[in-house]
DNA sequence: CTTTTGACTTTTTAAGTTACAAAGTCAAAA
DNA sequence: TTTTGACTTTGTAACTTAAAAAGTCAAAAG
């Protein structure tokens, strides 16, 4: 393997890596794998990474920072408030769908391991910020009625998330849902966000 | 040990098992440990149930009936449809603190017996034909307007059932919630609740 | 005839072991 | 500076096994 600078090469090892573990699983990639894929050894990636949590970690970095681009986008060319709301919906169910292989939720039901809980966190207030920021547009423009937009945007991304839980509840759930179940998921989130956005209007 | 009748040497054993079910869970528990709390033999206990698991189960039984008989009093008392829906939650969280060792929901998580599957789906419908009551007297009351009501109801339920996993979220859970967390989670599903009211409200 | 029981067998589970695979290291090479 | 083959260490899945708990039954008790 030969990369023009050091970047390149982290980027690809990056790559690499995504490739595997989203399509297998974090658990189910070893490091050897990921050498071969890229035909250099293994120690070059030690040479990257400090282990493969690190590179674990960085992996859910980059996603992360994609999913949060989307969002993002989806509030900048805001047009009210509801539109945004119902938006993240579909948002992060193709999230989801690309990404469900990389434990991001079994991650936090074992037992977060410190370093990513505190990232966890983060990104929820980071979600949260944006939630606020739609349903701010829509008491901004005259649509809402809130008390406090942060609270609200709290529940609505809670209440959203978990419907994910309680509508397979007593479903067994060997490993990621079937379509059939994401659809049954999304046509619920779906109906809960127009109830919730009625609730939060003037 | 000496009772009068069959039936009530059922009752004693059922009585016994839930005891040290609710305090320790029933895998926890020995077949034996509820043979010695009532003084007679392990034997004893496979004359009145077929086995553990047919002792489990009518623990229950006996509890969910307990559970419905609260919910169903809360309809039949029902000043309005608004207040019912309020109620629920207060009731619910009372059962869980006293019998979430029951393994209510472990054995959901880990894979449902078959046998308890169907029950547990008996009982969602039976909670959600309740919940669907307290909204058609909103309805007939002409404070609600819905399209579907049992819908409405399901995903009543459901959205506040799903806060219990979301809140914590991320939280590592070892057994059951904290005080603390139960308040937080009632807190936020007391706002819900508020807010899917107004929202199936005229 | 119904209910109870002590003594018994079978099944589950937790603890300990081991062997292999994967993680991780490093001195030398490119 | 980056890469690597050869190496050591660590983690894990598959067996083994001994104790504990589940479950059975023929005989006893009322």
């Amino acid at each position: 393997m030969h990369t023009e600078n050091k970047d390149e090469m982290r980027d690809k090892i990056l790559e690499a890596a995504l490739k595997r573990f989203s399509q297998f699983s974090a658990a189910k990639t070893t490091m050897n794998e990921i050498a071969d894929d890229l035909h250099c050894s293994k120690a070059s990636l030690y040479y990257y990474f400090p282990d493969k949590n690190g590179l674990h970690n960085a992996v859910l970095a980059k996603v992360g920072e994609f999913y949060f681009k989307g969002i993002e986008e989806a509030v900048e060319n805001m047009t009210s408030g509801a539109e945004a709301l119902r938006n993240i919906i579909k948002h992060r169910h193709d999230f989801i769908k690309k990404f469900c292989r990389l434990e991001l939720f079994k991650i936090l039901k074992d037992g977060p391991p410190a370093q990513i809980a505190e990232a966890m966190m983060e990104v929820k207030k980071k979600e949260t910020a944006l939630i606020a920021k739609m349903i701010e547009k829509g008491v901004q423009d005259g649509d809402f009625e809130v008390e406090d937009v942060v609270q609200a945007a709290e529940l609505y991304n809670q209440a959203l998330i978990g419907l994910r839980f309680s509508v397979l509840e007593g479903i067994p759930h060997l490993g990621e849902p079937t379509q059939e179940e994401f659809d049954m998921i999304i046509s619920k989130q779906k109906k809960l966000a127009e109830i919730f956005i009625k609730g939060i209007s003037k």
